[in-house]
Formats: C-alpha cells, structure tokens, sequence
DNA sequence: CTGTGTGCAAACACTTTGCAGGTGT
DNA sequence: ACACCTGCAAAGTGTTTGCACACAG
C-alpha cells in the first residue's frame, strides 16, 4: 500500500508532509527520531508541523512512537502484525539504533488484585546484530 | 537502613540534599517525580542540584529512574529484592502514579540470533487499584 | 586544606500554542 | 468556499554547563 492510499483510508488529507514521513518510515528498517526523517525528507518542514503531523499519524494508528528515553524518541510505521499483536522494542546501547521486534510478543503479567492492564511496553536495551559482529 | 548510612556504604558525601532525597523515596510508596520530591523534602533546593543529586545516586545505584514518557520522570529507590531481580513498573492512566511492582518479574525475551540483550525495561500502563475502586 | 557539592545565571533542547496565510477537497 | 494544514513567533518546560562559593572529610 502507498502512503497516499493510508491517507485515503483513513479519511486524512494528502499533504507533503504527512505523504513523505509514511513514505520515509514505510522503507525504514528501524524506527527513526524525528531528525533521521527530516534527512530523509525531500522537503524542509518545520518542527511545529513535524510534531503535528506526527501527533496526527499516531492518533489515526499510522505510526506509533517509542520512548527510549526523555531525550530520545522514535517513530515507527503500524504495519498489519504490530497493530494485531503487541510487540517488543530492542534500543542497541552502541549504535542508538531501535527496532521493532515483530517477532518477539509482549509477554502477558499477572497484576496484583485491583490492577488492569491496557498497556505493556517492553524496551529490550542491549547490543543489535550489527554492533556485535563489529566487535 | 538509614539513608546517612546508605550514603557511608557508598562513599558518597553525607549533603542533606541527597540525605533528604533518600529519606523521602525511602519513605514513599510509589515512585516520585522530581516535584513531588521537593515538595516533601525541608529545605529547599537549586533544580541543577536535584538533576546533579539524581544523577550521582542512580550511578551508584541507590536510586532508579522510570521514564513514562519524554515529560514524566519519576525515581525509585532500589531495595535488596529490586536490585536482585529486574521488576516491572506500573503506571496508572487515571492518576498518574508509577510503582515499582517488585511481585511482578520481567519476563525472559528470546531474541534473534546476534543480538544480546542488556537490561529490559516493562511499563505496564493501566489503572491501578485505588483508581479502579474509585469508578 | 582539598575535593566535591551547591546555587545562580545562562544556554540549549524539546514541545506546545496562537495566529495569519496557504492548500487540499 | 471551507476546513484544515503549515510556518512563524513566542512561550513554557526539561536539562545541561560554567563559574564562584560553601561545605564535608
């Protein structure tokens, strides 16, 4: 599916800005930070509508946003596996590097009496393939 | 323990801000946010001091932090059990408060071949049992 | 006394909001 | 034409750094 027909389907306008971050995390093989989209952008927006453009994509389930920290943040695209099944996140400690591990689903917690889960978010943090053969 | 002997085990000078910061995760029951710190704390400090004072005590693994989001921090002590087994955290939609789950243990992720995982990170977000009572 | 912690000022980064003007449908 | 998206400016908040002074050991 292209980045205009997600828009179409959900009802949201084709806008430059909106088509061109879907294209940028669509081919992406890791969940990028708002600058590596920027780079990869034909176009030169402003952080404001970045940020909004961004706040609107993940309210309409396009993309999905990972904390890794309060510094560091990262966006990635909702793609049919993800949005049925919760998965995990793996945060490479050398390379910054995250990526959205499709295939390692979120375990299931047993809570305390009284508490309800809507949630879990699992950030694995450790060394990516990449980083250890370059060891 | 007394937080001035938590500070002589680790070699740490015996400040009453980090006397004081001890004292009052010691005493709470739920992870605290910087704010919510200071508000309890007696005397009154510089925000820089509390950053450089989270900071050294989290390195000497006195305390941790919890990152809900890129605009919520919070910090919480680390007992003998915390500090042994990995615990996950939860976070309350309704009322905001984290709490260290020490009965409930992050579960073992099987990662694809090369990557190695370091620490891993659980944030079950929900609505904890005060709140839920509260419907 | 010496090294380290603290307070203050400033700078920097992240994020949000208001408003005017531009664009998609 | 109308709704909504974008860019700019500004403000609010979180965090870091440099420096002078204070304090613990």
């Amino acid at each position: 599916m292209k980045p205009i027909d997600i828009l179409n389907k959900h009802d949201m306008k084709r806008t430059s800005c909106r088509e061109g971050i879907i294209e940028v995390v669509m081919t992406a093989s890791q969940a990028l930070s708002e600058n590596e989209i920027r780079e990869r952008l034909a176009g030169n927006y402003d952080r404001t509508t970045f940020y909004r453009s961004f706040k609107t994509l993940e309210e309409h389930n396009i993309i999905h946003k990972i904390v890794v920290n309060n510094q560091l943040v990262k966006y990635a695209l909702n793609n049919s596996v993800t949005h049925k099944n919760e998965h995990t996140h793996f945060f490479c400690n050398k390379c910054q590097s995250v990526k959205c591990m499709d295939d390692v689903p979120v375990q299931k917690y047993q809570l305390p009496d009284g508490y309800s889960d809507n949630k879990t978010e699992v950030l694995i943090k450790g060394t990516c393939a990449n980083c250890k053969t370059e060891e």
